[in-house]
Formats: C-alpha cells, sequence, structure tokens
DNA sequence: CTAAACCATCACGTTACGTCAGAGTCAAGC
DNA sequence: GCTTGACTCTGACGTAACGTGATGGTTTAG
C-alpha cells in the first residue's frame, strides 16, 4: 500500500496558495517539474513536489529571485546560508536607502506644506501667476485645513502696506545676501541676512532650527526652488546652505553648549 | 540676445547624468518630448527641457513612477503634496515589510549556524546520507570557522558511546512529547520535555533563550524542518512552538519578575 | 573625402508572473 | 451517446524602466 496521492494543477495551486499559472511558470523556467500523464500531457504532482513547492515558497518569501532559488535547491553543495548572507546585506542595503528616501520625501512634505506660502510669496518669481492661482486653490483645498488656515490667517492680517513690506523685505534679503557672498557663510554680514531670512520666514509660519536646514538642503535639491535661486546667482544656493548650517549650530550650541 | 542654448541628446544626457536611452524613452512614453530639427529629425532639447528633466530625476528620486510623475508635471493642479504623502505611506509599508524580512532572514541564518550541528544530528532523519555528508563538508569549509570548530570540537570531544546515547536521547525526547501532547504545551510532562531538549541542544551549543523561540519558529515555518516533524506528527511543529514559548515566559519570568 | 562620432528607429531582453485566446479533455446528467 | 461545464494544455502579449545591440542615415574633424 504505496501513499502515490497526484495533484493537478489547480489542486496544488489551492493547497498551496498560488495561481495554476505560477505553477505553469515554475515548470516553464524548470523550477519545478512534475511528471506528465503520458495519454493527455496533463501534470500530475507528487507528495515531494508540494513539499519543494514549499520550499520554493519560503525561499521567495525571503525575498531570493527564481534563478537563486533553483541555484539553492538544485545544487548539491547547497549554498542556502551563504545565499542568504549576500541577501541580508542586499535587504540592509535597500533599507538604508529607503530610510533615506522616506527622510526627503518627509522633508519635502513638511516644507511643502510650509511652502504653501513659502513659494507664493518668498519665491513666486518661479512660478507663472496663472500656475500660482491655480496652485494656490487646489491647495486650501485640498491640505490639512487648519494648518492652512492658520498660515492664511497670519499672512492675510497684514495691512496690504505691511504685505508689500515684507516681500520687499525679502528680496533685499537675498540681494544683501548675494552681495556679501565673498567674505564667506561664517562672516558676520552674511550670519546677519541669515537672522534677517530667520526672521523673516516668521511672517508666513513658525520655522524649527531644523526646518532651516532642510529648507536650505530644499533649495538645492528642488529643482523648481532652485531654478529661481540659480536665476538670482548661480551658487547662491549652495552658498546658503553652508551659511544657514553655521547659522543653526552657533545657536544650537547657545542652547546646549 | 536670446539666450537659445539647444542640446542634443548625448549632451543632455550627460549634463543631467543620464543615458542617451533613457531620453529616447521619456520620449516615447511623452514625458518629455524635444522639438525636432525638420532637416534631420533630430531632438534639440532647449533649456526649459534642461529644468523639467531635473524635475523628473528628482520626483523619480523620491520613488514615483514615471506615470506619476508625468501626471505631477503635466495637470495644472500639481497634486505633489497629495501624491508624495501617498507615496510615503507606501514606502513605510515597504519599510515595515523589508523589517520583517530582514528579521527572518537574520533569524534563518543564526538558525542554520547553530543547526549545522543540528540538523546533522538533531534532526538528520530528514536528511539522506550523501546530502548529509556533503553538507557537511561545505559548511566547515563556508561558514565561519571558529565558530564551526568550537562547534564541532565539542561534539567531537564525546565518546562515541555518548554521541550515540544524545541521539537516542533526541529521538526520546521528541517520542516523549509525541505522547505528552493531549496533556497540553503547559503540561508538567510536556514541559519536562521541553526542558530536557534545551538540556539537549547544549549538547551541539549554547542557545540564548530567544534563540530557543526562533527555532521553534523555524520548525515551523522552514518547510525541510517542517517536514521532519510532520513525519513525526502532523501536530508537532505548532505543538511545540506553543510549548516552548511557555517555557521561555517562565524562565525569563524568574529571571525578571 | 573619408572615417569617427553621433543621430535615428526598430526590436528583443529583463522579473515573475496576470490575463486572455483557442483548443483538447474529463466527469456527469439526460 | 451527447451536451455541458469545469478543467487542462500551449502560446502569446502586457507589465516598468530602461539596457543592449542592429541597421542605416548625418555631421564633423582631419
Amino acid at each position: 500500500m504505496v501513499t502515490d496521492t497526484r495533484y493537478t494543477v489547480r489542486q496544488l495551486a489551492s493547497i498551496a496558495g498560488v495561481s495554476v499559472r505560477t505553477l505553469h511558470h515554475y515548470d516553464a523556467i524548470g523550477l519545478l517539474r512534475p511528471p506528465r500523464d503520458p495519454s493527455n500531457g496533463y501534470r500530475r504532482y507528487d507528495h515531494a513536489a508540494l513539499l519543494r513547492l514549499q520550499q520554493i515558497l519560503f525561499l521567495r518569501e525571503l525575498g531570493l529571485s527564481l534563478d537563486a532559488i533553483r541555484d539553492v535547491l538544485d545544487r548539491p553543495d547547497f549554498d542556502l546560508l551563504a545565499a542568504l548572507e549576500q541577501h541580508r546585506e542586499a535587504l540592509r542595503e535597500r533599507q538604508r536607502r529607503l530610510a533615506r528616501l522616506l527622510d526627503t520625501v518627509e522633508r519635502t512634505i513638511q516644507h511643502l506644506k510650509g511652502e504653501i506660502e513659502m513659494s507664493s510669496h518668498d519665491l513666486f518669481a518661479g512660478f507663472s501667476e496663472e500656475q500660482q492661482a491655480a496652485y494656490e486653490e487646489e491647495a486650501a483645498r485640498r491640505w490639512d485645513e487648519q494648518t492652512v488656515r492658520e498660515s492664511n490667517r497670519r499672512w492675510r492680517s497684514y495691512s496690504d502696506e505691511k504685505k508689500r513690506a515684507i516681500l520687499d523685505e525679502g528680496r533685499a534679503i537675498y540681494t544683501d545676501l548675494i552681495a556679501a557672498m565673498p567674505e564667506g557663510p561664517a562672516s558676520p554680514r552674511v550670519q546677519d541676512c541669515v537672522r534677517r531670512w530667520h526672521e523673516h520666514l516668521r511672517n508666513f509660519y513658525e520655522p524649527a532650527l531644523e526646518g532651516l536646514l532642510g529648507l536650505a538642503d530644499l533649495y538645492n535639491e528642488d529643482p523648481q526652488f532652485n531654478a529661481t535661486f540659480v536665476k538670482m546667482h548661480p551658487d547662491l544656493a549652495p552658498f546658503m546652505r553652508e551659511a544657514v548650517k553655521v547659522y543653526v549650530e552657533r545657536l544650537q550650541g547657545h542652547r546646549e553648549p
């Protein structure tokens, strides 16, 4: 009395929780080749095939490619451990990359939210007016209403006179900053400009210290912002990053010496 | 005097640090379509194209698909923030998944290292002898030499008599365990078996408490191990997981009440 | 004027299958 | 014996974002 359970494709597929197509595929690439019924060409899987399939799925869960899985299962020297160790490194690298990505995305989101104001008031030179109008309208509708409303309220609370003054001040800061560039990012004149820039931002929202760094980064990384800065001066964006870095470090030094 | 710098594909490609093929591709999918020179059909990129390309690459860096990038750039309602927030969630999910994967891989590696011994002595029922021999030979060559040598030294230090006794004890433990299963995983009889199992493992290496849990998991997850356990009793592997969990919790309770 | 370098358009390869399409096969009910 | 529905088979195309030639026309430096 021999145990000779045989499964059809569909049976094995439902047992293992994969699609029939997947089994066809594994057959086609030589990963799991069942014998055929000579009379009709049907695939007949046996219990050993089920076990092998489970191994395949286990290794696939670990993220190995089907090629690698075939090597692992078919080579008698069974390089599983080495393969896994190599794979672990790849996973770690992907994780590091993901972390960096998330960080950048996160910062971009934060500053995009802050810069609903920023881009429209501080940096509107980079956008056409129609773009600007549509942009703002959409923004007010879509984004976290409290934040936006708070932020907009502050801006709207200013008189037209003051609005104009603020925008003029913004332009003046960048003009002065460019003029002071030859003296170096840590020079008193430049640092005074950065201080004014920091004050200036508070007309729109309350920036955190680290936020300043991220913002300066964004000026360099985001082509839209970067284009605006390049128009003013080709080296302005990287220069600001340096200057803001010095500025923030000094302020943090004061808070926790 | 108009600034009308024009770039050929190769020029733009080298400026932006992408391949010519990539620009062809972006043209083909309508992401970046430059006007053509009517005389020869060459692509002529202008400065605006360069800026747009930089935007594309920035968003690509964030992991957005080219489809999504096209939507972001071509729709005037500029859904970038919403897209990024959605994308952030996807990234977080991928990160969670990666973390789980790494965890499993890590545990598998650890136990595979421990189970160079385990699988050959404790669980060799699941392997053919030739497989076993090749496996061990490879293992000794490939894996961290100190660990393996230490581990092997311990095993070799035993007399043949003791070796046989250890293997017999291993089989006896599982037999007793299966017999005690009806009394439940927390029952004294079962817990005594687990204690014996724990002792038994120390014949091969020095297992950490958490390692026991991972090992019991592996008995369930890895089809090779699982197959061995199913042969002994279909419910043995999941049952052991429960029993080991109780065992470890009680021991930890003693150490830090 | 020629050869190198550059341009163009197909078009197939990559991963791990999904998704039809067309045709043969099997078991069951009438 | 025949129809019907469920199942099987083998192609073959589609996916994302290009890489990698193949083939042929164009520009440019010497």
